[in-house]
DNA sequence: TGGTGTGAACAACTTCACAGCG
DNA sequence: CGCTGTGAAGTTGTTCACACCA
């Protein structure tokens, strides 16, 4: 980390390129090996090697000329670029069929996220305790426990039609970052972050591309 | 639809958009909006009007100057564009936590898609009925089951050591198009469309976006 | 020697600004 | 008059190609 002026211009790409060569480098330290080249990476991940290099000269020389980069030194370094040398506490909204699913998804604090609360409007969930420990409460009690439990990531799956005022509420308790499940584009004031999974927009282009394949 | 060649050249960035175009006329249509301008669609959909008008222009003249667009007529045209004028059949591998919360996506079939099957390989799931009213068949089954129910879309909801694996089989049996929310780069073919929806990702990003603002 | 780090060329996408038309 | 459709300008992201160094 040497010139904080570079930080304000890196991608968006970037940072997501970064996430994904942690994974495969986090797969390649466990079967124990030590170091990768950029080639190597590449073929793994679908990027230009020219860009893999440029994505970490972003943020300092990681490799070594002629050789590579450390496999273990590299992945911490962008575990520490991402943000992941803490646990990032989570709060839950909506206990649906996908919240159950994510819930279960359990590499979650491997990874440096955990879901420290879950938050349900429905009578016949809200006071339940699940599995995992923890107790579901009622979107009115939002403000509080946030800000009790220091939660700093909001994830909303409920329906569509609830998601904006979900999110007005998680706000207003002083989350600061929203993983928005519901196929609507939040409105947010300025600064906020927000990132958006929409998988029915990836239907769609599957089915645009397999539309134009036939013309 | 005048000019096929400008077809070659679409970014991916204009379908993803069509694509959020289309949910806001819909819920437009359906409160009785007769017509609607490019500035007002910006506003609900977060994108720039000119950016509006160029994806559509891109495959025809769907507007009317100093007026607008029709709002059903313009929804129809996106729909058709994106190849939503049938019901796309997809088969569902995986049925786990994320599995059931696909399945009980029930808006899919008035979006225009449908799990017309659903794959397992786990004994005491094989065989089962589910309330939908698919049986669940085993992996094996997979080649023959996938051409007798023209399936066109194979949606990967396993584990991400599965994937690859299951990749191949959805494509040897003869799948166009895959949807995969398993943690990994899947290696496919030259041509065959594939949609990646990870939302570890997405949550990096915002730990990396929360970890720069307090810089 | 071989792979990194990087300026320079390139490609892709977005926004501007305004002509043109209903 | 007002909003679309679109060339041109601007911006952003990617790839090339090679100097440089372990």
């Amino acid at each position: 980390m040497r010139d904080l002026m570079k930080f304000s211009k890196i991608p968006t790409a970037t940072i997501t390129r970064l996430s994904i060569y942690s994974r495969y480098l986090e797969a390649m330290a466990q079967e124990g090996v030590k170091i990768v080249a950029s080639d190597k990476l590449s073929q793994k991940c679908g990027v230009n090697p020219a860009q893999i290099r440029k994505d970490l000269a972003y943020f300092g020389e990681f490799g070594i000329r002629g050789v590579g980069y450390f496999v273990k030194e590299l992945l911490f370094e962008i575990r520490r670029i991402l943000g992941l040398h803490k646990i990032w506490r989570m709060a839950l909204v909506g206990m649906g069929n996908l919240g159950s699913a994510l819930l279960a998804h359990q590499n979650f604090i491997r990874q440096g996220y955990e879901f420290a609360v879950v938050f349900d409007i429905d009578p016949g969930k809200v006071g339940r305790r699940l599995p995992n420990g923890q107790i579901i409460y009622h979107l009115d009690e939002m403000e509080s426990v946030i800000a009790e439990k220091e939660i700093e990531i909001g994830v909303i799956a409920t329906p569509a039609a609830k998601a904006q005022m979900v999110a007005n509420r998680l706000i207003s308790a002083g989350i600061r970052a929203i993983l928005n499940f519901a196929p609507i584009q939040l409105q947010v004031p300025e600064g906020l972050a927000v990132e958006h999974v929409d998988f029915t927009v990836k239907l769609d282009n599957l089915a645009y591309q397999l539309t134009m394949a036939n013309t």
